[in-house]
DNA sequence: ATTTATTGTATCAATATGATACAATATTAG
DNA sequence: CTAATATTGTATCATATTGATACAATAAAT
């Protein structure tokens, strides 16, 4: 959702009006699948991250960019734009003026956020580990919350990130973006429960297996030993010289 | 792209600034596909069929259709939303001058017109048949262009029209919204040289059929004579009721 | 040494898809 | 009227993909 106006916003930078960007940013960490979410000072209110677009300088995917980097400390982030949100109801003054006040801020709220925006949707996969988050000027806390551990969010936030979450599910077997949310190296165990959080269903483990290996795009890599009282699993790596090959042949 | 400011915009409507919608409006017609273009008055330039978005009274989706009426005298027409354009090149400040000027405006071009514009894309898919185009104030004709004939289009439109098709063609075996695109009936020839246009290569003829048979959403009608010296085809039928139950299943 | 949990792979059945064959039939040519 | 021709509907076979199950390998605990 739209950012509050800080300082240098207010001396020289001119965004578009009515416009914002909303980023829903997954990480995938123990196992499970979560969402950069912000906390409005003094509130318990999350958020998105989210931005304006700078009206000389900017396209509208790098404003996005822009805002990832200041979120997470990270460049060259796998993105994808999924939907907008034009509601005519999509104008949050009340909630503003609240965000605004439980910030212990003085000055006069301006009076262009209060208006009707329509925002843009994106959503970003990347590496949890590679993060350092980083809340912004109205917020007390930016982090990792689980997909299934949702707290109370702003705006419609709830819903686009519903929106997103579907648009990732839709995508998952056509493009293969999901290990832009694993680490280096990973095991299929792994890979698979991301599949099934993604998906919200179980999986056939050996099936599952059958077709990850056949996409020819996983290098293998020594075993891993778990401490389990078991065989041990194979650790493997997205391999992207395989994968733009495969790729070229299309 | 931004429909022109008609003598009713500028007295007490009110549109978002920097905010348009753009429709790529498909029908089919003589196993072609087609798109609604618009041309602007005295000049060989093309452009999709759009608008802008009341501030007070319209949802993004409120507004296409409004358009979409305007455009093709029908309602309840099957609409994606499949991108937005926020290139910061989104300046057409020359171009509408021109237009302005080809039209025989005598007034001052209104402002806000050159400034950058962000602009959300939809895809229309109706029976071609059911329509009649009407052109708008700064276009002297309204109609239907095939899609492998397409002219010069003004702005970034040529760019719009290659990602709704991309977007369509996706959505092909996704969805069924295909059948917007039929007349009431038609035969498994018509229906497959849709499927050719959109895909953009040949399916084989048997294979389709029992494909298109398989999903239990066509029901057979009479046989269709051409006249030709060959065995009549069945005219088959898009049945709602059986597509409805189906969805219900999932 | 035995038990247990998990992993990698093989295999068989069920489906889906690609390719080809062929009978049915509406018209035209002779 | 008969034969030729083009197109349609359906069947069938081979191949590929997917779902389900079996089983051997193995790391640690008993």
């Amino acid at each position: 959702m739209q950012k509050k106006v800080t300082d240098e916003d207010l001396s020289g930078e001119k965004f578009i009006p009515n416009i914002s960007v909303d980023i829903v940013i997954f990480g995938f960490h123990n196992r499970q699948l979560k969402i950069l979410l912000l906390r409005f000072k003094n509130t318990s209110l999350y958020a998105l991250p989210g931005g304006f677009i700078n009206e000389e300088e900017e396209d509208i995917e790098e404003a996005v960019e822009r805002v990832l980097t200041e979120r997470t400390g990270i460049k060259d982030i796998y993105l994808e734009q999924f939907g907008v949100f034009g509601s005519k109801k999509r104008a949050f003054g009340e909630t503003h003026k609240h965000i605004h006040e439980s910030a212990g801020k003085t000055t006069e709220l301006n009076q262009w956020i209060t208006q009707r925006f329509v925002t843009v949707g994106y959503y970003a996969l990347l590496n949890l580990k590679d993060t350092i988050p980083n809340p912004d000027d109205v917020s007390d806390f930016c982090g990792w919350i689980d997909i299934n551990e949702m707290p109370t969010l702003a705006f419609d936030h709830k819903s686009i990130i519903e929106k997103a979450l579907e648009s990732l599910r839709m995508m998952l077997d056509l493009k293969l973006a999901v290990f832009n949310l694993m680490p280096e190296s990973f095991t299929m165990n792994d890979l698979q429960s991301l599949y099934e959080t993604i998906l919200g269903k179980k999986l056939q483990r050996t099936n599952f297996q059958r077709k990850m290996l056949s996409l020819g795009i996983l290098e293998r890599l020594d075993k891993h030993w778990t401490g389990g009282a078991h065989k041990a699993a194979y650790l493997y790596r997205f391999d992207k010289n395989k994968y733009n090959e495969m790729q070229k042949e299309k």
